[in-house]
Formats: C-alpha cells, structure tokens, sequence
DNA sequence: TTTATAGCGTCACATAATGTCGCAATAAAA
DNA sequence: TTTTATTGCGACATTATGTGACGCTATAAA
C-alpha cells in the first residue's frame, strides 16, 4: 500500500515538539531503521508537504534544518466526543490547583484541546454544562511557588541520569543567590511545594530537602552525582518527618462518627475490610478499618473535630486526648 | 500536494474513539464538507490502507460498516523526550487517588503513552526515577465508590442536552433499585463521590442529591428534564451544605502558627494579600490573608490542632472556642 | 418478495511520487 | 583565508499508484 502516506505517518511520530529538534539526515537515518529507503531529497520533499497542512516547525537559521511540532501541536487524534471532552475539562478542573504550575503547563494543551472541543458544541450547552457542575477541592487552596521551567526540566534529568549539579540557590532569607554543587538523590512532591532531596558541597554525608523554587538556575557539572551508600529516600522521608508516613506498620482503627458525619463512609469506605455497624451504647456510627499510619489519617480526623471519637488503637486515642486538651488550653 | 496523504489525514481526524463509530457514507459526506470529492470507493480504500497500519476498528456486523479508533488508540503525536513523559507520570499519581475510577480510565490511555515513552529509556534509569520521586497525597484516600460507565455518560449527556431520565435508582438501605424519573440539574464532585442535583417525579418543586453510583441504570425519557425556576447551583449547594462555602463572604483570616507548622506559607501563600510578621508577644508565627470562608479552611486549620491559635475574625474564633471544648468533653 | 444501499474486484488511465542530476548556499575542516 | 563536505532545492524523465468507472454480490430496508 501507497508507501508515502505510511512513510509520512511515521515521521510525524518521529518528530518531537519544539523546542526539541531533528535534523533531515536523523529523520532518514531513522526512517532507515524502520524499513524506508527515502532519499534525502524524499524526506526534504515530505516534509515540505506535511508542513503545509501541519503545525510542523523548521528552523532554518543553520543547516541542516531542525524540524519539529509547534509546542501547542497535539498530532492527529481521534475525534473527541463531548462527554469525552467534559472528563479532560474535569480532570483539568482536579490537576490544576494541586499541581504545580510549570508542569501543569506541559499537560495543559491536552485539556485544551478538550475545551475547544466543547466549543464547537452549541455554546448554550456548554455554558450550561459550566453553570451546572463544581468540582470541590478537598484541601485548602495554597497559591503555587514559582518554579523556573528550564531549572525544574534540568533537575528532572539530573535525577533521572544520575548527574551532578551546579546551581545558583537563594537560601532562606538570603538576598542573593548562591553557586553550589548539589547531588540529586530524590524528589518529593507535597501538594504545591516540590523538594529536591540533594546532598551539597560541603556535607555529602548528610541529604537535606530544598524547595524546588529556591533553585534560580541548574546545569550538569559534568560529574556524576556522588549518592550516600544505602541511601533510600522512604526512609529520608520518614527520619525527617518529610513524608506523611508515621511508621510502616498498619493499624487497625475504631471511630465512633457522631451525627451524620462519617456516612459517606458507607460508600467509599476506608479500607477493603472496612465494617461499620450502629454503636447503640455511644449513638453513633462505630467504623472499624485496617489502614496506614499518617498524618493525612490524623489530619482528616481531626477535620471532624466533636464529630469523631478515636477509640483505638490506644495510642492514637491518648494523642488525640493530649492534643484535644493542648487545643483548648489555647483558648484559654 | 499529495491529496491522498491529506484527505487520509481528515478522515484520521473524523474518525471518533471507540465504542462511537463513523459509517463510510457519513465520512464521504463529512469529507464533502471539508472540500474533498471523494467515491465511496475511494473512502472505502482509504480505510483499508489506513487500517493496515492503524488501529482502527471495523464493525462489520451490518451495513454500512461502523468503523472507529481502537478504544486505546492516541492517533499520531508528536514524540514525547523523558521529561514530558515524567510529567505526565507525575499527573498521573496526582490524578489517580482523587478522581473516581470510572471517569479516570478515560483519560489514562494519555498516562499509559507516557509510562510507554518511559519505559523505552533505560530501564535502570526508570526504576530509578521511580524510586526517587514521591508524590505526598494531602488527603486521607478512601476507596472510589463504584459508578456504571454506561450510566455517568447518560447522565452527563442529559445534563449536557437538558434531557429527562428514566432511572432505576437504589434507595440507601433498599435492597432493589427502583424505576424514577428524574429531571437533572446539576453535577458536584466532591473528592471521590459524584452527586447528581435532581427533581424526582414525586417532587418536582424540591431537588435533592443522589450519589451517582446508586444510580443502576439511565436512560432518555424522551422528554426534555424540567427546571424550578431560579435554580442555582451554587445557591442550592449553600442552603445544603452539599459544597464547601460557608458564606459567599470573604473573611479576613488572622492566626499565629506555633512551632514550624505554618513555616510553608511563606512560599506558598494563602492568598495574594497574605502578610506574615513575627508575634513576639505569643511566641509564634502570624498570618494574615484575606480568603473564601469555607470549610476546607476549617478543616487544614483544624488539622494543625495546638499549633495554631485562630485569632480573628471574632466568629471564627468562637467557633474554636466551642469546637475545642466539645472535643475534650468526648474524651473524658 | 422487491428495491435500495454498501462493499468489493477489476481494469485502463492519468496523476503524482520517485530517482537522478546539477547547482547554489552554507557549515566544517584544513 | 581557502578548500572540502554537506545540505537544500529546482528540474525532468520514469514509474508506480492513486483514481474513476463499471459490474457483481451481499445485506438491509421497503
């Protein structure tokens, strides 16, 4: 079958999106690898075509020519159905205050192209569409940090290759940033705020945790990043209360929810041998569950506040009874 | 230029994702549309060559043939480098716990490319990204409540189209789901449960809000869905407590943070207007900002527990007042 | 049953894709 | 700087293949 149509479909896989680049000599080395024969004159000719009714970039300045995707081009997809489109616009309406803003850039032209196809729908049901559903965010809303793109893509490929850093890092308090040489070794991401667990210059024994945003520039040193032997970032994470992890063991929780407050807990409940039966003696709703041992659990409980009784275990009622007195001796 | 090549293209543009279809004649016409002249047969031939290398699907059961994109199919996109690829990934983790199950799988063939792009790297590399990076959730994860996929598309294409529905619908405690008539109004998504806003045909005058997963099935009854005049979402959701706004009012919000607690606010503000200044008179960390009075801000500041001394405004701080009392009660 | 529609095989024809060559422009090497 | 290699691009003869037309068959609709 018409071997120009099938050779075009494969270069427009093979181009990247700007700024990355390909060169028409790797384009034809490439295609060469899949099984094409194209003179170069055949590769200039097709993507001379293919740029006439494609997003397709070529930078000229120097020979040979770099080509690529315009940086908002998604390919040819398939057509998007309306409720299609409504999951991407809510999804997009989950991600977005919980993800960082330079990442959510890179994802953003895929819910783009979601809402504009929700345009072309008539624009009265759309409207209406917007009117009539609220995604509620279940965590306070914190404004984002700002993170230089250039800085976060160099740090995530420093991470993934095992390179060594060189940075300009604004200390807390500090007026003008500072040059360092930083060992990458995790990377932790907490609602807004994104740490670079690293180890620097002067103490590479011990790692510490720097917020991505700190970070002003970044580029390999050349060297390969020195890792701390038997280095595992849970258990950083744990050590240095980064994580919300308070010990590996599960433990086996009992509540009482008081009024209607733990009901939705019938429908999505907390753990696969979830139970929940009426406690007559205390007239609430008594839940039993299996679960990890982390702040989110503590946070969400105490979410509840007169609502919850901890019952067990014992020592996660006796935190709850000492933190509750602390709580009212502040108001004292 | 090559019309083949380009009229292919549209017709890769055309074609909807499976379980939708597309007939032969609808193509044709829908090519007509876009300028092209094309025969049946041409059309026909166009997709048998697209199909030797695409995955399209051709439902052949009956005349004329549907044909459609593989439900996992992604079309033809430009080439994704690593670091858009582990952001994708890192969407992904961010994603999977908060949005339910059903509507998630939709968009998780775009994740599923990405993780594809990654494993292509070396796959050391990957691991070890994979060990490197922690996305912290905020929020206790429940299991997602189970919602028929057939089912939310009806129901987000009535309330797309102001359609009537004919429901079976299963009572909290019933043990047989029950045939309703409901007029939808609207859609709240609050962490894992989907609330549809609706009229019943026993009270046209009052909505009410049902999870969608009691919903067991969902038809068109062929009738457009009747509104009480006036509705408003976000005023119904207020006079509910279904949504998490207390008043529509914005509070000037006046704490101090005890300890480290607050420290992150520094870099990811509360809002724009925050200010932050030493209280040397209580010991601690002040924060002022002035935000929407809802009760994720309880809930985060709740969290906190006897690291954080609400000051102002007066209301809010009675209420802690009164919270804070009431939780000790329990636990004596 | 009839009638209309869609799918598919075949073939001649013309268009469009291909290989080759030469020249100009630029980048890399000497 | 000059020389050499590489890349881009116009032109043209040569095929290859995409195209329209026709007819037959299978299935759906009347």
């Amino acid at each position: 079958m018409s071997e120009s149509t099938l050779r075009q479909l494969d270069m427009m896989k093979l181009m990247p999106r700007y700024p990355s680049k390909i060169s028409t000599t790797q384009l034809k080395e490439q295609l060469e690898d899949l099984g094409y024969l194209p003179t170069m004159r055949m590769v200039q000719r097709d993507l001379e075509m293919l740029a006439s009714v494609l997003p397709l970039i070529c930078d000229d300045r120097e020979k040979p020519y770099g080509w690529s995707w315009h940086k908002d081009a998604l390919g040819v997809q398939p057509a998007m159905d309306p409720i299609e489109a409504l999951t991407f616009s809510l999804a997009e309406q989950y991600l977005e205050p919980i993800m960082p803003g330079k990442s959510f850039n890179r994802i953003k032209i895929f819910f783009d192209r979601a809402n504009s196809v929700l345009k072309e729908v008539k624009r009265n049901q759309i409207s209406r569409w917007r009117k009539r559903v609220r995604v509620e965010p279940q965590w306070q809303r914190l404004l984002p940090a700002n993170i230089d793109r250039e800085v976060e893509a160099e740090i995530y490929d420093a991470l993934l290759r095992k390179r060594q850093l060189s940075v300009t890092y604004l200390n807390r308090n500090a007026k003008s940033a500072k040059r360092r040489i930083v060992n990458p070794l995790g990377l932790v991401l907490r609602g807004s705020i994104h740490y670079l667990i690293c180890t620097m210059d002067d103490d590479v024994k011990n790692p510490r945790f720097l917020p991505l945003h700190r970070f002003k520039s970044a580029e390999w040193s050349g060297e390969d990043a020195y890792e701390p032997m038997g280095f595992s970032i849970d258990k950083y994470l744990e050590e240095n209360n980064l994580g919300y992890l308070y010990s590996s063991k599960a433990i086996k929780l009992d509540v009482v929810f008081y009024g209607s407050a733990g009901f939705h807990l019938s429908e999505t409940p907390l753990s696969k041998d979830q139970k929940i039966f009426e406690d007559k003696k205390r007239g609430g709703m008594r839940v039993k569950a299996t679960l990890e041992d982390t702040a989110q659990l503590r946070w969400w409980l105490l979410g509840f506040s007169d609502q919850v009784e901890v019952l067990g275990p014992k020592a996660l009622r006796d935190e709850f009874i000492e933190v509750t007195k602390k709580m009212v001796s502040i108001y004292k």
